[in-house]
DNA sequence: GCTATAATGAGAATCATTATCACTCACGAT
DNA sequence: ATCGTGAGTGATAATGATTCTCATTATAGC
């Protein structure tokens, strides 16, 4: 059992719900990923173990209880990935080639800029900022 | 005929596509959008003068010449917007209550800021950075 | 162990998107 | 100006992702 499931399983008793064999595994193959999923990869990914009806199912379950929150990708599909609370704040590298998305942490020096930039951009545009998320869009390595 | 319509006529010629009516109304109604639209969103606001099918085949024809480019789908749908050598360099505020995306521009000392950072990400992590777009997540003033 | 309730699995239903195909329209050769 | 060819269109069928339904199974509290 991985550090944060502790608070994952809290987090869902909170929510009244049960934090059962099949979302364990779900949650395990995010923790796992090196950035969002979609819900064809993860069935995929667990090898049919959990059915695909039940993943869906699954992930409403844990973006309801904020363990996991959907990241809008291009062509139609949508993917998750582990909150920010419990996989700590990051941003996204998106291949414009492949449409795989990765995760990146800035150092605090840059991610600091950046929450200062944001705070700007809030005020000057009478929106209520919650969170923001950097995304750069390039080729990876595999495409490069 | 606005400005870019021009443009946008040369490129799809040399994209060896015309640019019939149809196709005109659709990067109109993009055009005079505040943020990236859906397909669905676009034969609604093209009040059915456009039928759908042929929305989703302009918008592949306009992808492929590089007219428009897809953007930041939730829940399942694509949403498109002029690309940015036409429409000019953007970010975008997303509403996490209604989903609804607005563009916004920085003014040049922050965008600037943010280029450099983004510099410094693609350096750190062998990640050839050819865009970028800033996403501040929070409530728009109608759900606020 | 028994019961009430949550969770699951399989499949049907729905919604967005893509492919198909017969038909129309626009451009270039005549 | 007319004809023929290929691009474009519109209606609809097919696909793929996601959600819903419901009968069955597992779990927590008694």
């Amino acid at each position: 059992m991985s550090i944060e499931d502790k608070d994952v399983e809290e987090r869902l008793s909170q929510s009244g719900v049960r934090y059962t064999g099949g979302r364990r595994q779900v949650v395990a193959a995010l923790q796992g990923a090196d950035g969002p999923m979609s819900a064809a990869e993860l069935h995929q990914g667990l090898a049919g173990k959990v059915p695909v009806s039940s993943v869906y199912r699954t992930l409403a379950v844990l973006e309801e209880a904020g363990v996991v929150q959907p990241h809008h990708s291009a062509k139609g599909i949508t993917r998750y990935e582990i909150a920010e609370w419990l996989a700590g704040h990051h941003h996204h590298l998106v291949c414009i080639s492949c449409g795989s998305v990765e995760d990146i942490e800035l150092p605090r020096s840059l991610e600091s800029q950046l929450e200062r930039l944001v705070g700007e951009v809030s005020e000057m545009s009478a929106f209520s900022a919650s969170g923001h998320s950097l995304e750069v869009d390039g080729l990876c390595t595999r495409c490069a």
